[in-house]
DNA sequence: TGGCTTATAGCAAAAATTTGCAAGAAGGGA
DNA sequence: TCCCTTCTTGCAAATTTTTGCTATAAGCCA
């Protein structure tokens, strides 16, 4: 999916910042990663069509993307903070502790969840991107097998 | 509660760690502080206690903690890191985007999404310690009296 | 208890991330 | 279109976090 198809920049706008060739260099390079990327990446990916691109440009773009929910940030746990660009389903990640494998998982098995968070403290949940740890079947099924 | 009640000594020995007066010193300072405290805050503490320690060693010893799970840390999105010792019943915490409070919240609620997760994936998430966004009951209410 | 092996601590240097600031540019209004 | 306000940028410097190295000490075994 591209971010042609959505109104980025409106929703830049819309909070009050500005659309900056920076910015649209940098929404594009996450873009084009597709999947997880990380920052030293998208630097790169920015450096090739922008050489005078600061990382303390590409530090504060990334934050304020993440704030806005244009791009979905996560730390999967090997010291690397992974961004994706925000699809338009809400997704999140399952992170084996053993084998470090990554799998995708649709937002409709935590919505349950989140009614209950509601109902007992009426606290709407929105985190959009979420990367939960545990052990995935083919390890457990190695273990069973030792 | 201390750290005191549970042998943490055999489980970072039964992962072949060695249990230096340094490593207590920081566990201790990690208990002491009770809740959420921040990496500087440690610091704080068991420098009064030695003088000697190096923050390289406060960063690796807290590292090797999380891994081993006798201390949870979390990223409340203010930039900073907090840590807390694991306490025997599993919490997690909603942070609200607004007002940035932050309340606990029983393990129990996050079980039926245990489940399904499992039955659909097979994988069997370990997370003990989550930190959710969205906005506090507190917060609607002032939006829609707006 | 004494000796041996090897993980760990402290130091120093490197790498990563954040911050202050002045010049430049985005976006609104005349 | 031009001007004005103020958000942004790139730079340099500060701060935070990580890493390589060597002496030290934890823990095992005789």
């Amino acid at each position: 999916m591209s971010h042609y198809t959505w109104d980025y920049e409106e929703i830049i706008r819309a909070a009050g910042h500005r659309v900056t060739p920076q910015r649209v260099l940098i929404l594009d390079a996450v873009c084009d990663s597709g999947g997880h990327t990380t920052l030293g990446d998208i630097y790169a990916r920015v450096r090739e069509v922008d050489r005078t691109i600061d990382r303390s440009t590409l530090y504060r773009t990334l934050k304020l993307f993440v704030e806005l929910g244009l791009v979905v940030s996560a730390d999967t746990g090997d010291g690397e903070t992974y961004y994706e660009i925000a699809k338009s389903h809400r997704h999140h990640h399952l992170v084996c502790r053993q084998c470090r494998a990554e799998q995708e998982i649709a937002h409709t098995l935590l919505e349950g969840m989140c009614d209950h968070i509601y109902r007992a403290h009426g606290f709407r949940v929105e985190t959009d991107h979420l990367v939960l740890f545990g052990i995935c079947q083919q390890c457990q099924q190695d273990q069973e097998t030792l």
